[in-house]
DNA sequence: ACCCTCACCTGCACGC
DNA sequence: TGCGTGCAGGTGAGGG
């Protein structure tokens, strides 16, 4: 589900719900989802672990604990955790538990399968294959429109593919890659070299908006009507200006949203606002 | 080095 | 009701 913003919101709760926990066992349920251990290592790995702190990197969650130990997660498509209690049944969906030292578990839920679990070195974490690969942060000081007219200029693939490689930028999807050209008015088939310095910066400052809006507007973390199980909030899709909005009028304009389909995904955009 | 398609999975919404 | 199709916010492998 999960971009930039909603890993970012993830991370949050998940250091308001969990940090300073120990955990006491861990439970593979799904064995797929850890990358590079057994299952069984990966488990005798964690226990006794101690959470340290929650970061992120690009999408992945970093959770960090005592003795050089970082797991890294990627939600993918459909992962998400859930904080409930130690009696609580496991669902089908469910990837791996992680029981904590206050009769509580996080469920890592993932019905898709597509999400992975690896664990690291604290110390050596920039060097995994994982983040090493990473393009700078959206909110870092790399990340300047320098850099990004520097990347444009380097690529001839359509602007809206090439925010989704994370090797350039970090933590844009198929959301927010749209909306961000969206806000930059700029047309989602232009070639990237095709950009000019003045949309390279305007594209530059709608990464940057349309993120940092999402993050701040965002979710927050909710009891589900079960008050005993908690995550976080799924938005929905209303606060978008293009993304899933095809046949809709344009917020900006009133013309009808259009789809289409680039590298096999759907972009969604408005052909007027969006001419250039 | 690049670019494209497919594969990985499950479930849901749709039309017939 | 059932079945087929298309779609889903992500990535990595393998081909050209």
């Amino acid at each position: 589900m999960p971009e930039l913003p909603e890993v970012e919101v993830v991370v949050n709760w998940l250091s308001r719900t969990v940090r300073e926990r120990q955990i006491e066992r861990v439970e593979v349920k799904y064995p797929r989802l850890i990358r590079a251990l057994s299952p069984e290592a990966f488990s005798r790995r964690l226990k006794g672990g101690t959470i340290i702190k929650i970061g992120r990197r690009g999408k992945y969650i970093l959770i960090e604990l005592d003795k050089d130990r970082t797991l890294l997660v990627h939600l993918r498509m459909t992962g998400e955790f859930f904080y409930v209690g130690n009696d609580r049944e496991i669902r089908k969906q469910t990837a791996a538990v992680f029981y904590l030292d206050n009769k509580h578990k996080l469920v890592f839920d993932d019905h898709r399968h597509f999400g992975v679990m690896k664990l690291a070195q604290t110390s050596k974490l920039e060097n995994t294959e994982e983040l090493s690969a990473l393009g700078p942060e959206p909110f870092g000081k790399d990340f300047t429109d320098k850099y990004l007219y520097g990347v444009l200029q380097g690529s001839a693939r359509s602007i809206k593919e090439l925010l989704l490689d994370q090797t350039k930028v970090a933590g844009l999807g198929n959301i927010y890659a749209a909306e961000a050209l969206f806000a930059a008015k700029i047309n989602p088939k232009l070639r990237a070299n095709e950009l000019s310095k003045s949309q390279a910066n305007r594209l530059h400052k709608g990464i940057f908006d349309v993120l940092n809006r999402a993050v701040k507007t965002g979710k927050k973390a909710v009891k589900h009507a079960d008050e005993s199980i908690e995550n976080y909030f799924e938005g929905g899709y209303d606060r978008f200006a293009v993304y899933r909005r095809e046949g809709k009028p344009c917020l900006r304009c009133g013309s009808m949203i259009k789809r289409i389909v680039q590298g096999s995904r759907s972009t969604f955009y408005c052909p007027n606002c969006q001419k250039k």
